[in-house]
RNA sequence: GGGUUGGUGGUCUAGCCCGGUUAUGACACCUCCUUCACACGGAGGAAGCCGGCGGUUCAAAUCCGCCCCAACCCA
């Protein structure tokens, strides 16, 4: 009692000032701005392996939803991890700043149109309105607790970053994949702009098909089915399927186009549906790339009949100027007040729309600037790349292998990289800046090489169209790992959703494979979507929104991040679930108080023990952490988050907390100097082993703690990964039979309504076979307060076999087909006969009825449960590892 | 229409690649326990035809085929 006193005053004097209530609110705002202040993350080159993350710079919305968050929770943890194992970590923070959203946000905002203003100012008004944006976005990053290298942050807008944009294209120029050309394009006529295929998005719309008569010139006339009867106009033939008997002989045979007049000729194509509507479908200037196709193969005319904001041009005769949907509207009309309009009906049909405004797009033929695709190249690239999941590169290839035209980079926007190019005046020459006069924005400069090459003239035009964004962020991994300044090594990671394969990853692939031949990443994590508490998608009319913000407000960063680790493995859809995110917030609590317990028994000097005289539960801990350490970091190499967490929570919770320091308390608290520095020594190793692995994901509690962790300094996110070098296996086996007899016995007490520190007379344990049978038992005699003795012989019981287990894999390769039969006869014998037959032969003769067969000993293993001598006053309690004998 | 992924106690999830324990854990639920880090704790309990049907095998949640359902991607 008076060693409890004294232990207890030595605890006031030693005590760390960690407070009494794990408390987030203060802790997590606190490191946030030591971490940013002290530029913790900052890349540096030690020599050590770097690893680079190519950190997808996000566009600036001023919103970073929870689906961002998941993916940055992933770099982070990665970045987190690799830095506790030695890399060099890079991971840079960029921002995809140009695009259409924006221009849109701010002619809202100026209430003005972009045409009102130059289109210098626009851009100034632009950027202004981005860089609010990106501060809003930046704040949620850091309360999240990301360790990206804010030194590193860049925008695209920037004319650092656009220079390199635009070298990027200069480059690729000279080596042949950039082209400009008339050909069709999908184009946006509410946005104004070509766009690429992957900008564009199939939408099933109710349509009205109507069915029409085209006279013929010479001969019957024709009955076609369209959607659209606004590209009368825009028609340049019609096509049937040839096998269509209806059709038979007719191809070649002329027709005049109803209300337009144009003569167009019947003929023949596999790719016609003869099933759909008339058979007989009018070919235009285009209505889908289905007669883009058809268009280039039977050398058709061209008839733009669109215009780009999405009128009628004057090849439309009387209807020119209406809108597409007026003119549907009044051609229906007139066809039919003319006789030509024979039925219609509605109709599902899929249209192609702009994935940014939903506007349904047209086909229109434009010079443009185009990249040309080397699907061959792209895909021998992307398959050296690491692909996790492995079936996301089966999007990547499908996607790749489905592209019909190159890649139209050009669009007749404002914010965004200029195309640095000029036209010459007299002879339309086409001048392509050279690298050293980058950046350069063409319509404020003339080039660097003086007078036209070609006729020597002096008047040069500027290029208007600008680049799509996807030029810009397609050259983030390059721009990561210093392009052009130093030579290209693929980054070691991209993470990204599975949405944007087609787009992002796509582009990058093919922009790294243009310009520096090589990968640009070594693995491409792809990570799900994230769903609602309910399992649907998240969307603000099922109200299943969650904004990160509100985790924070009602839980903690720490608390957040776990739940996003543990919600699936990466690369499936992870349900956002508020009781994920409760019980991470308990597993806080707990973590927070087993180490406010540790560091009441350390002081300074814990750390600097030589020579601890452990005790087998010391080695046991240790050694299970040395494990522990090991699987999951073998997790962590493979970006299984999900288990890395699982284990060292399950670890720190049970083993630790649960055994570990139930068993010690004793020696703590009434020890010998020496065995309570071995405990105090083994708790520290422990504890600092622990908060290193979950410092990747819960980094504010960890960094806390860590800083008051005796003998600890400096942040936890810059120590090392544990390496004990403990591993131990007889120790395990006997600091697991220890902690399985005291698990038994703080169940016996439980069941029977006693404390757990109640005093029992004595214990005695049978160790089952093959267990160690001279485990220390003082750690034990303290945790269950009783003697021990374990014993060698058999207990003062009654040993009868209760089961029989045999083994199955075994039995099944002997037996084959026979083997349901075996197994079912050892089901049917009683376990004491067959032990009896084990005792005295060595083997057992199963009766099958029909035959006779051996059953091997090794194939058996029989299960015996003592019952207790009538002439014993014990209790006996089977645990997993042990008879347990409790005398009261 | 084509492709991909998934379907495991009430809910979510692990296990499946590499077939053979009593199918993992969390939350919720029930019972008991305030014992000197923690009741945001501890001890225990109930709860599953592993989507359906076939096949392979001595043996299938696991491998194969078909079907149903859901999500996503592409036509």
């Amino acid at each position: 009692m008076e060693r409890d006193q004294d232990n207890r005053q030595r605890r006031q004097t030693t005590m760390t000032d960690l407070s009494d209530s794990y408390e987030p609110d203060e802790i997590e705002p606190k490191w946030k701005r030591d971490w940013f202040e002290r530029n913790v993350y900052e890349y540096e080159d030690s020599g050590a392996p770097d690893y680079v993350i190519d950190t997808p710079p996000p566009y600036p919305t001023g919103n970073f939803h929870i689906g961002n968050a998941l993916g940055w929770c992933y770099q982070d943890f990665a970045a987190r991890y690799r830095r506790l194992q030695g890399f060099d970590v890079s991971f840079p923070q960029g921002w995809d700043c140009h695009g259409l959203p924006t221009e849109v946000k701010v002619e809202e905002k100026h209430g003005i149109d972009r045409t009102e203003v130059s289109r210098q100012e626009f851009r100034e008004m632009c950027i202004e309105h981005t860089e609010e944006q990106i501060a809003a976005m930046k704040d949620t990053m850091r309360d999240l607790g990301f360790s990206q290298d804010w030194t590193q942050e860049y925008q695209t807008m920037d004319p650092e970053y656009w220079g390199l944009t635009q070298q990027s294209f200069v480059e690729m120029a000279e080596d042949g994949y950039v082209y400009r050309d008339e050909h069709p394009v999908n184009w946006c006529p509410r946005c104004n702009t070509a766009i690429a295929d992957a900008e564009v998005e199939n939408e099933d719309r109710q349509g009205t098909l109507y069915y029409l008569t085209f006279p013929g010139v010479d001969g019957d006339d024709i009955e076609i089915a369209t959607t659209r009867p606004e590209l009368l106009a825009a028609c340049v033939g019609i096509a049937v399927d040839p096998d269509d008997d209806r059709y038979d002989g007719r191809a070649g045979e002329t027709f005049e186009v109803p209300l337009f007049g144009q003569e167009v000729t019947l003929f023949t194509d596999d790719d016609v549906d003869a099933d759909f509507g008339s058979g007989a479908v009018m070919v235009c200037t285009f209505g889908d790339k289905q007669d883009v196709d058809w268009w280039a193969e039977h050398g058709l005319d061209l008839r733009p009949v669109f215009t780009e904001d999405g009128h009628l041009s004057s090849l439309a005769d009387d209807y020119a100027g209406l809108t597409i949907d007026e003119a549907k509207e009044e051609i229906a009309a007139d066809l039919e007040a003319e006789g030509y309009l024979l039925d219609s009906e509605p109709t599902e049909q899929s249209v192609g729309t702009c994935w940014r405004c939903d506007t349904a797009i047209e086909i229109l033929s434009k010079e443009q600037w185009f990249i040309e695709v080397d699907q061959e190249s792209i895909l021998e690239k992307a398959q050296q790349v690491e692909w996790i999941p492995e079936h996301m590169y089966t999007r990547f290839e499908e996607w790749t292998e489905s592209m019909e035209w190159d890649w139209v980079i050009s669009r007749q926007r404002e914010f965004a990289t200029s195309i640095p190019a000029w036209y010459c005046g007299e002879c339309d020459h086409v001048n392509i800046a050279s690298v050293d006069e980058l950046p350069v924005d063409p319509t404020e400069e003339d080039p660097a090489v003086g007078s036209c090459p070609e006729c020597g003239a002096d008047d040069w035009e500027g290029e208007t169209d600008v680049m799509d964004t996807w030029m810009d962020s397609s050259i983030s991994a390059l721009y990561a790992n210093g392009w052009p300044d130093e030579a290209f090594e693929p980054t070691q990671v991209r993470e990204q959703g599975h949405d944007i394969i087609r787009t992002w990853a796509f582009y990058t692939v093919l922009r790294t494979d243009a310009l520096v031949d090589e990968i640009p990443w070594e693995d491409a994590l792809i990570n799900g979507m994230v769903m609602g508490d309910d399992g649907n998608k998240m969307s603000k009319s099922k109200g299943n929104f969650v904004q990160p913000e509100e985790v924070l407000e009602e839980y903690s960063a720490d608390a957040f991040r776990q739940a996003i680790a543990l919600g699936g493995q990466p690369g499936t859809d992870v349900q956002f679930q508020w009781k994920e995110v409760k019980s991470a917030s308990r597993f806080l609590t707990k973590i927070w108080n087993i180490c406010r317990f540790t560091f009441s028994h350390l002081d300074e000097d814990t750390p600097d023990i030589a020579d601890p005289e452990y005790r087998e539960a010391d080695r046991w801990i240790l050694s299970k952490a040395d494990r522990v350490a090991a699987s999951v970091a073998d997790a962590m190499d493979e970006y299984r988050f999900d288990e890395a967490l699982r284990t060292i929570r399950d670890f720190v919770w049970h083993d630790f907390a649960d055994d570990y320091v139930e068993l010690v308390k004793g020696r703590l608290y009434d020890g010998t100097p020496e065995d309570r520095e071995a405990a105090q020594h083994a708790l520290f190793v422990t504890v600092s082993a622990s908060l290193r692995m979950l410092a990747p994901f819960v980094p504010f509690v960890t960094d806390e703690l860590w800083d008051n962790l005796p003998g600890a300094e400096g942040s936890v996110h810059l120590t090392e990964w544990p390496e004990l070098g403990m591993v131990d296996e007889t120790a395990e086996q006997a600091g697991e039979l220890i902690a399985d007899v005291a698990s038994a016995v703080r169940g016996w007490k439980s069941d029977r309504g006693m404390p757990l520190n109640a005093e029992l007379d004595a214990v005695e344990v049978y160790p089952d076979e093959g267990l160690p049978r001279q485990p220390e038992t003082r750690d034990l005699e303290n945790t269950i307060n009783a003697t021990v003795t374990i014993e060698e012989g058999e207990p003062p019981a009654e040993l009868e076999p209760t089961e029989i287990e045999p083994d199955e894999a075994s039995i099944g390769q002997e037996f084959r087909d026979q083997t349901g039969p075996v197994l079912g006869a050892l089901e049917d014998a009683s376990p004491a006969e067959i032990q009896q037959q084990l005792n005295e032969d060595g083997e057992v003769e199963l009766d099958l009825g029909n035959e006779v067969v051996v059953v091997d000993a090794d194939w058996l293993s029989i299960t015996e449960e003592y019952n207790v001598d009538a002439g014993v006053d014990a209790e006996v309690v089977e645990s997993e590892r042990a008879i347990v004998l409790i005398y009261e």
